[in-house]
Parts: structure tokens; C-alpha cells; sequence
DNA sequence: CCGTATCCGAAATGATACTG
DNA sequence: CAGTATCATTTCGGATACGG
């Protein structure tokens, strides 16, 4: 009979987590907003010049997405003009070292 | 004046190369696919029952793109009935690491 | 055994005009 | 300023039948 089964897995990926860190950094935008994002606060506005070529609807989406996912935080201020800033969350800063370490693969295999 | 610039980027994210790195993880089985893969050498048919659900066509077509991507090796042997296995390359097994950190993420954001 | 070819529906992306 | 609404276009994933 089978003792002491510790490591009887290979570490078998789980399909569960890859979809649902895929869904962080899917879409040709996603991941780009995150890394340009870091650590700092930025107004909806800043955010769309850093994304030159990205589309109001597709800009909204994505950071929709993310905050639904618990990445970013949505600070809107009753002013006028109205102004409306962005943040990492507690789960998103603690994500970026990993996120970052995704573009040294872009570099692998350029 | 400006003297002395070094630094005055602060590791702007480049899109070049986080597009490439979604190159090799996006889609819905080619992250699931490498890691399932890890350093073992696996034939099309090991890799099909390892990812039930997925169509021969989006199969094969993911395979064939991490080929050309350089991340996994394809080897035919001239038998009948005909024998394919794929390795990862030693770029792929660079990768591995980096790739396995990701499923981190998909746990910090369940 | 290891794929390719074809067709289809769903989803993602984008351009543009409009609104609180 | 910070989005939403609408429509057009492109890309993706899947089912199935067939080929070397």
C-alpha cells in the first residue's frame, strides 16, 4: 500500500489559476496598462495619453475588468470637471514583481 | 540644463516586448500546454489527452506556434505509424520558471 | 498516428458620435 | 473630464470531415 505521499504530484498545473491569471493579463492591453500603471495614482486622461492607440471603449473595458478583479482601484471626486484616479490594490502591487518579470520573457524570444 | 540623463526613463513597460511574452501565454491552452509540457518530451497524443477539452485544429495550431516562437522543439520519426514529440527548447526551459510564477498570480486574485 | 481544410458562431477590438 | 452607445470589422475557438 501506498505511505507518505508527499510530492506524488509533479506539481501539475491547475487550470482554474492559469485561466484566471490569464484573464490579468489577457487582451493586447491589459498587461501594458498594469505595468504602466506601477505603483503611482494616474487620472483617467494620463492613462489614455501613455495608450496612444488604444480606444476610448477598449480603454474603459479594460479598466472595468480590472477593477472587477480586484487589480485596480476607482477614486472618482465629485468635482467639475470631474476627475477620476487610478491605483494599484493591495493584490495588484503584490502581482507587479511577477508582471514585470513577464517582460524579461518578451526578451527570451525577441 | 540637462545633464547627464541617465535614468530619465523609469523602466517604461515596452510594448514590443510584453507583446511578445502574450504571444507565448495567451490564448486559451498555450500557457496550460508549456506547463503541462515542463522538461518532459511528449507525444501529440500524450498532449491531446492532457487537455481534454481542446479541438485538433486549436491543437495543432497552438503547437505549431510555439515552434515557430521557439519555445517548444518538434521531432518526427519516420515510422509507421508515424511518431511526433515535442521538448521545450532551452529558451522555453528559461521561460519555465517565469511561467510557473504565473499561476501566483491566478492564486492571489481567486 | 498526426495532423489539415472548411465552415461557423462567439468574442475581442476598433471608429466614431454622443452624454452626465 | 470621463466615460457610454452603436455599429463594423477582425480574430479566435470549436465541430467535423478528410488526408499523408
Amino acid at each position: 500500500m501506498k505511505q507518505g505521499n508527499r510530492h506524488d504530484l509533479p506539481a501539475e498545473p491547475d487550470y482554474i489559476l492559469i485561466s484566471k491569471a490569464l484573464e490579468v493579463v489577457s487582451g493586447k492591453w491589459r498587461l501594458y496598462l498594469i505595468l504602466q500603471l506601477g505603483e503611482e495614482t494616474r487620472r483617467y486622461s494620463q492613462l489614455a495619453e501613455m495608450l496612444p492607440s488604444i480606444s476610448e471603449k477598449v480603454l474603459a473595458g479594460e479598466l472595468k475588468a480590472l477593477v472587477v478583479l480586484g487589480v485596480i482601484d476607482r477614486k472618482v471626486y465629485a468635482e467639475i470637471p470631474p476627475r477620476v484616479e487610478y491605483t494599484l490594490t493591495s493584490k495588484g502591487r503584490l502581482a507587479l514583481p511577477i508582471l514585470r518579470l513577464l517582460q524579461e520573457i518578451g526578451r527570451i524570444f525577441n
